[in-house]
DNA sequence: ATATAGTTTTAGACAAGTCTAAAAATAAAA
DNA sequence: TTTTATTTTTAGACTTGTCTAAAACTATAT
């Protein structure tokens, strides 16, 4: 069983992995975590104790498999909750992360096994990125924004990249939402701006606005 | 703020003081929270520095008007937790304690008054105990047991006393549920059992089942 | 009223997780 | 290749919440 301050950890380092291919420098953890290098070096040393890490003085850091699988369970917990807090409670897109970040690590398999039902088992969280599924698997995303898209082809909602309230409300104004299925009508060479359908309407959008919401198809 | 263990000797002590009248005793309390009275003392101590809770050396410990208010929201916090795994993941009555006991510590107002109202202001968790209003406000109940009701009385089912699974299976077949309304159609008297209609039907129910079922009416 | 039993508090220790300050290792620059 | 700068680790201290063992208080019984 690991504590909140360990999973913390691992999270971080499973975040960090994936944008820097050695292993990940403490200065790197400690920054992420909003906490001191001393620090994420002594629980980086406790977890490479508990063999969830491998670890050598001045070399950085990486997960092993079994550091990945419980990352990537917190992870897939933090994501159901977020679609759970959007979808069920009707937060907005940037509401949720905060909260979501206290409830993964509530303890109970089971409670995340019927979560995941309640929710219909959702590929992505509000934001667009891949839920883990139950053995740590991320299901390789075909994530894309919307303005790379071409006319005629269509993708489905998955989230936004950077949301503030004014602009998912300019979303909301063109019925866009998590799991919207968007058409592209028409591409403006010029300035490829778009002509989109999405709920049997259709609706213009900037290339500028196109760049910031994800998609999969 | 709070902490995590702060609020739970808030919880313990606000039970306590509804079953003895005079201050708790530090003793008391550390059995509730299977720790030791030191460790009781200790943290009483710190709480009435706080001014949550008031404490005379030997002479026991009893929560201020403010230390009500935190216990309370703890206390709604729980039970709100403990309908929405019932009523939403389908959780049984007997199974959602040690879950909720996690889950009432997630610090977010906005998420408390969304919950409540994705469960539509339930005055009840499955256990047919009160959840205190957004000011620690408790209704007071009318809960009395089936077995209280006298002939052609009624009342809406909020809970059991004791909850195993077996009996609950044998609550649905009786197609008893919270929420349901319980009337009773006949009482024998010699041996207490009832007739009981539940959704159009009749229902045959011993004393002791009776005994273990909580309505409001 | 005094000895005894039971309860409650204090004192000191410990584990987890953090911090500061200083030492050690690595990287960069002359 | 030295020197200097930067990164990383160690050492020691602090906080929270717990514990054990001992001291202080209260209640009980003779």
């Amino acid at each position: 069983m690991f504590t909140l301050a360990e999973e913390n950890y691992l999270k971080a380092l499973f975040h960090l992995e994936s944008e820097s291919k050695d292993g990940v420098s403490t200065n790197a953890i400690a920054l992420k975590l909003k906490t001191k290098p001393s620090s994420a070096t002594d629980m980086i040393q406790k977890l490479a104790e508990k063999k969830v890490v491998a670890y050598q003085k001045y070399k950085g850091a990486f997960l092993t498999k079994k550091g990945k699988l419980i990352a990537a369970d917190v992870i897939r917990k933090h994501r159901l909750w977020e679609v759970f807090l959007v979808e069920k409670l009707n937060f907005q897109w940037d509401e949720v992360h905060d909260i979501a970040e206290q409830l993964e690590h509530i303890k109970s398999e089971e409670l995340i096994t019927r979560l995941d039902t309640f929710l219909d088992h959702p590929n992505f969280d509000p934001h667009g990125d891949p839920i883990p599924d139950e053995n740590g698997v991320i299901k390789s995303s075909d994530k894309k924004l919307l303005s790379e898209l071409e006319e005629n082809q269509q993708g489905i909602c998955v989230g936004v990249k950077q949301s503030d309230s004014k602009y998912l409300q300019y979303l909301d104004k063109l019925s866009i939402n998590i799991g919207s299925k968007i058409k592209v009508l028409n591409v403006e060479e010029f300035d490829g701006s778009k002509t989109i359908e999405v709920g049997g309407k259709s609706y213009f959008i900037s290339e500028k606005s196109a760049q910031n919401i994800y998609v999969i198809n």
